[in-house]
RNA sequence: GGGCUCGUGGUCUAGUGGUUAUGACGCGGCCUUUACAAGGCUGAGAUCGGUGGUUCGACUCCGCCCGAGCCCA
């Protein structure tokens, strides 16, 4: 029974141990049913590092909705995965070890990156069992694993076969750090210093001949180039490029430098002649209105060379060193090679200016270095062909809350590349393919074969069905990451290929779609719209029926938590501080979708509901130790409490249903407090201090239980303690069933007078400094609290209380009339100034029960008449609301 | 630069056209009612980011501006 002072420490720590010993949050084998089964997706963490505050966030309001669907009833699959393969558990290998991946033989790589994995999964899930979160721990996966790799080369294999993908050798996002392709989404911005450099080249040959304003122009910094010699400048941050310039470009509107189109311009130091050419992508904002295109500094070069049908010139290999087009500069780092043709230039006279500048540069996100623009040879999935199709999809889910589907939308509408899916890395899931090393014809592992290595295995067929020849090279690409992460519903319902069969099965047929899809919003973009699309092209239908987004967590000052701010918080510390369910209440204090400040007196909040729902049940317990069975008749008072509390019941249950955390706790919290401890208890406690009383004991046990209940999915842990210790020993109350209204008669408005009728005699008590239990001889009680005289009198210490037939003697003078906008709004819209200005000046009248103000008759809907009411009898009358108390002795 | 979201007492927050703007934390005052003083009762504290507009009426709808967050360029 609960005793003395609640101990989170121990009671917590009891109840996650049991949980995961008695796979309490278990999938049962059983389950069949998709109307039973109430399945959740939650994306698998990156490897990448320890588990921040974040995670605790996102992964309690997960809990909080497998809690509540649990007890309603559902068969709830709640499984856990790690996103373990990719480059961000490479780096986070490389860091750990101090190694670089270029040092080992691949396989050597990736049983580093496995042993370094292990130790922060283990490390992670310890973490994870410490929070209690209700995972199910025996459906867990990995995505590195070999049967995770199998669904992932079958997802490739069965995109292949519909045609979705393609190979293809285009300029792709680069990372020189990585040495690898990457996708546009793992790019970042970033704000680096760096130096405009203002480089003269040479105009060899003008396109036409220069109007009178193109050399007069004052307002410029350099003369015009007109005559072949002259110098056209152009400025640029990345002078290591002029190898690798092809071309220059010049505005179609401007004026001044128009002549030069059509033109050539030799480039400084490495003297090739490179044509001029019009564009409107040219910034004319920045640098000098001539602009020098390279193969390739930025997007917008690639944007030329396609559109120009451009020369392509290498001067920068996959680890950033010059190549040998770079001349006497080959062989050194880029940045390297800036100085040194910098200095160069300087000596050469072509450098007309330089000034520090800081601009944004695309850096990838894992390692911050600034991206390259390399062709190479890439493997893609088709997404911009079937925006209309995936933007339905997205339709096609429940979206909580609603307004998030905008990013969805504005993601799909801004897709401007088909999605790059190929990595040039050592830890990763190989791509399924050979090639034919005479005609490149692509050839494809067997589905019953998977998973397969082709640096390792053979391919399927011995000669090439093409040429017959029967030399093969292996693909040594890897999958990028979210290849594979997005397939976690076909992981979770065991997607398999039957060969015998010739058809795609699922183990859980009865999971899929999945019912929800938590996530933080920054991941809408790529990974929920990667998972939507890739599931939706295997299974024909739409992997999830609701998505529900969470915001970030900000620190104390709504600021974002970062490492480089030094703003983090660290999960050990807070709750080696605070209890688990401390930190729950702070989660389910959010908006779901909006940012969530953490605050240390939010956890403090949770600590001080969580010791008075404690000291509250020890006082039930104590009140109505035995469970009771429901007396003959309710008392009143208990029939209006039970009655309350089922109103606050569908409240609750309709509000977590729609996800609403913040106000399912808030009313739940505010319920229980107000109505139920203050209330409620402290008239049961006189009532059973009195004497048995079976109706209030059966309405304390009652009504208690179904508290414990509600703030079950909440505070998963003290409730589980008071649940067993007060209720059943052998079931968790995660295990029970959900609270169903009692549905029992109950005069409500009689209570609820009855209620403020007590508190304005606590006022009364109050104000006159009076203890609370300070006797009141008599008082008299105008209103409709006849079943409950006894309740206020007990609580009150009232010895004598009247009920009274008709309103006391009370002179009321009108203050105020006040209008009853919504109504007279719409009826006489603008003569609403004029019937207030005759109620401000007291040209009104009341006449029966209409008001007449400016020439108007207004009926009773219309407006309200504010009284100040005095009391001229014996006694001293209190305000309670509508009804009217009179203390007649003290 | 573009899109989306947010801006309400000192702090956090409810409130999407109509009384006196919700609650919590903090603050002031009072009260040992044997569950809880980490409690109870009570009080003060907000020109609802700014500014124009629509409307009889705007915290709420619209425009612009400022600040913050996320995504994109």
């Amino acid at each position: 029974m609960p005793s003395g002072d609640y101990n989170p420490t121990a009671v917590e720590a009891k109840w996650q141990r049991q949980w995961v010993a008695d796979e309490t949050y278990a999938y049962p084998d059983d389950a069949t049913d998709p109307n039973t089964t109430f399945s959740i997706d939650t994306p698998p963490p990156t490897v990448s590092g320890n588990l921040h505050w974040g995670h605790v966030y996102g992964s309690i309001l997960q809990d909080i909705v497998a809690r509540f669907e649990r007890m309603r009833g559902s068969d709830v699959f709640y499984p856990f995965g790690y996103d373990d393969n990719g480059i961000a558990s490479e780096r986070l290998t490389e860091s750990e070890l101090g190694i670089r991946h270029q040092e080992f033989d691949r396989y050597e790589f990736q049983e580093k990156c496995r042993e370094v994995c292990a130790e922060y999964e283990a490390d992670f899930t310890e973490k994870m069992q410490a929070m209690g979160i209700s995972i199910d721990w025996n459906n867990t996966y990995q995505t590195i694993s070999p049967d995770v790799q199998r669904v992932s080369q079958l997802s490739f294999i069965d995109l292949y076969e519909q045609g979705r993908e393609y190979r293809k050798k285009a300029p792709a996002i680069w990372c020189p750090e990585c040495e690898t392709a990457i996708s546009q989404v793992e790019t970042e911005d970033l704000e680096q210093d760096s130096h405009f450099n203002d480089i003269a080249f040479e105009l060899v040959e003008a396109g036409g001949e220069p109007t009178a304003d193109a050399v007069t122009d004052e307002e410029y910094e350099y003369e015009t180039a007109t005559q072949p010699g002259d110098d056209i400048v152009i400025s640029t941050t990345r002078p290591e490029l002029i190898p690798a310039c092809v071309s220059m470009f010049v505005h179609p509107d401007d004026e001044r430098n128009a002549h030069l189109v059509g033109g050539t311009a030799r480039v400084p130091l490495f003297g090739h002649e490179v044509p001029i050419y019009a564009d409107d992508r040219v910034d004319r904002e920045k640098g000098t209105g001539v602009v020098m295109c390279c193969t390739f500094g930025d997007q917008t070069d690639i944007e030329w060379y396609q559109a120009h049908n451009l020369d392509l010139r290498v001067a920068i290999d996959e680890s950033a060193t010059l190549t040998e087009l770079a001349g006497t500069y080959a062989g050194m780092q880029t940045h390297e090679a800036r100085d040194a043709i910098v200095d160069d230039l300087d000596a050469a006279g072509k450098l007309r200016d330089r000034r520090e500048i800081s601009h944004v540069v695309q850096v990838h996100e894992r390692d911050d270095v600034p991206v390259e623009y390399r062709v190479t040879e890439q493997w893609y999935v088709n997404v911009l062909d079937k925006r209309e199709e995936y933007l339905q999809a997205g339709r096609e889910m429940a979206w909580f809350p609603e307004k998030m589907f905008t990013r969805y939308q504005n993601w799909i509408d801004g897709l401007e590349w088909d999605w790059c899916i190929s990595r040039q890395r050592s830890s990763g899931i190989p791509f399924p393919v050979w090639y034919c090393a005479d005609c490149g014809t692509e050839l494809l592992a067997e589905k019953r074969d998977l998973p397969v290595d082709p640096l390792s295995d053979e391919p399927p067929v011995d000669a090439c069905p093409e040429c017959g020849c029967d030399e093969f090279v292996p693909e040594e690409d890897v999958f990028d990451t979210w290849a594979t992460s997005s397939l976690t519903p076909l992981i979770n319902a065991g997607w398999d290929w039957d060969d015998e069969a010739g058809e795609f099965t699922m183990e859980r047929p009865e999971i899929y779609p999945m019912d929800i899809r938590p996530q933080g919003h920054d991941i809408i973009s790529f990974w929920l719209f990667h998972t939507v699309i890739k599931c939706y092209e295997h299974t024909d239908e739409v992997p999830f029926d609701s998505t529900m987004i969470n915001g970030m967590v900000l620190d104390e000052n709504r600021e974002k938590m970062s490492k480089s701010k030094g703003n983090v918080v660290d999960p050990d510390s807070v709750l080696d501080e605070y209890p688990v369910d401390a930190a729950r209440f702070w989660a389910a204090g959010s908006a779901i979708g909006d940012d969530l400040p953490y605050q240390e007196k939010g956890l403090r909040a949770g600590e001080k509901l969580i010791r008075k729902l404690w000291n509250a049940s020890k006082l039930v317990d104590s009140l109505a130790p035995e469970a009771v069975g429901p007396p003959d008749e309710l008392a009143a008072l208990d029939r209006w409490l039970l009655a309350e509390l089922d109103a606050e019941i569908e409240d609750a249950t309709a509000l977590l249903a729609n996800r609403e955390f913040s106000k399912a706790r808030d009313g739940i919290r505010s319920f229980f407090w107000g109505t139920f401890c203050d209330d409620y208890l402290e008239i049961a406690k006189q009532r059973l201090d009195a004497g048995e009383d079976q109706s209030a004991a059966y309405t304390l046990r009652t009504a208690h239980e179904r508290f414990v209940k509600l703030f079950a999915p909440l505070l998963s842990h003290v409730t589980e303690e008071l649940y067993q210790e007060m209720y059943d020993p052998d079931t968790s109350v995660h295990q029970s069933a959900w609270p169903e209204p009692l549905e029992i008669e109950a005069n409500r408005e009689g209570g609820n007078a009855a209620m403020s009728v007590v508190g304005a005699l606590r006022k009364y008590k109050s104000d006159r400094q009076l203890p609370l239990n300070a006797a009141l001889r008599e008082i008299a009680v105008y209103g409709p609290v006849e079943q409950f005289t006894e309740d206020i009198r007990g609580v009150m210490h009232v010895d004598e209380l009247r009920v009274l037939d008709n309103e006391p003697e009370i002179e009321s003078v009108i203050t105020d009339v006040s209008l009853e906008y919504s109504k007279v709004g719409p009826a006489y819209g603008s003569q609403v100034p004029e019937l207030e200005a005759g109620i401000e000046s007291g040209e009104y009248e009341l006449v029966g029960d209409e008001l007449h103000v400016a020439g108007e008759k207004l009926g009773a809907e219309l407006f309200a008449v504010n009284r100040e009411r005095q009391y001229v009898g014996e006694g001293e009358m209190l305000e309670a609301g509508e009804t009217i108390v009179i203390v007649v002795d003290a």
